[in-house]
DNA sequence: ATGGCGAATCATATTCGA
């Protein structure tokens, strides 16, 4: 069982190379970021055609999430509020940046978590905040799950050697900062484990390239997608590695897939 | 310190990403 999550900048600038990387990886689910595209308009076929069932939760130009499966996908709900409730969701529920499925007994919960743009900004607040939201919701979920695979673009590095520079981690950085990484550590505090992390220790190991510093063929990267597990399904977790292949090829995302598989 | 690149839209300029 392979589950892969991938930030692809727009899914319909990016059908064709998820569609080779899905004939070549074979994943059986893929949980996808910034498709950037209104449900009705989403790719679908290509994809069902392939053997995916697909569930996605998109808006127009922005955001967007979306779970293909080999195997069939049930309980799918999209935003906070089916599992903590309107009252608590409040207007984080505008951006689509949340869709979850129960998948082979997996409870998958995708994220895209918002970047922040800059320490201290408004959207730093929403960043701050989207993330205490989303502690409560999987705090909702753990009530009922013991196996919950929450992944995705975190927009976070969580420790200084997931980024090329770790000073960056030093000077209150997006995407480093102390309040971001402590709001991660308490999402791990209710029993989520970092999969790639069961496997290797070193640095080096990045997701994510900035397109505007040719910062992949310098390999200035950071490590921001990830894979989240609780202690049943880190326990069987038997491999997690980033696959940098497709950040290679002409017209690429920024991102590239990070796998896990059990 | 700034801008770099790439994508989408109310598009030939602007906003956003991280």
């Amino acid at each position: 069982m392979k589950i892969a999550t991938w930030n692809v900048n727009s899914i319909r600038t990016r059908k064709e190379q998820v569609l080779d990387w899905l004939n070549y990886q074979d994943v059986d689910v893929l949980c996808l970021q910034e498709t950037k595209v209104i449900d009705q308009d989403f790719p679908r076929t290509p994809f069902e055609e392939m053997g995916y069932a697909v569930a996605v939760s998109g808006q127009k130009a922005y955001n967007g999430v979306a779970i293909f499966s080999k195997h069939p996908l049930e309980a799918v709900s999209c935003g906070f509020s089916p599992i903590v409730g309107e009252a608590i969701t409040g207007k984080f529920d505008e951006q689509k940046r949340v869709i979850t499925a129960v998948v082979d007994g997996i409870r998958l919960v995708n994220v895209y978590i918002p970047n922040g743009s800059s320490v201290g900004s408004d959207k730093y607040q929403y960043k701050l905040h989207w993330l205490e939201i989303l502690n409560q919701y999987l705090q909702q979920l753990l009530q009922a799950e013991t196996k919950i695979c929450l992944c995705g673009d975190f927009n976070v590095a969580p420790e200084n050697r997931d980024i090329y520079d770790p000073k960056k981690g030093d000077t209150n950085h997006i995407m480093a900062s102390p309040e971001e990484r402590s709001a991660i550590a308490l999402i791990q505090s209710l029993g989520f484990q970092d999969a790639f992390r069961k496997f290797t220790e070193e640095g080096g190991h990045y997701s994510w390239w900035d397109y505007r510093t040719r910062a992949f063929s310098r390999d200035r990267g950071w490590r921001i997608d990830h894979h989240f597990l609780t202690p049943e399904l880190y326990q069987k977790a038997v491999n997690c590695w980033i696959d940098r292949a497709p950040r290679k090829q002409e017209k690429p995302s920024d991102h590239t897939p990070v796998i896990v598989e059990f």
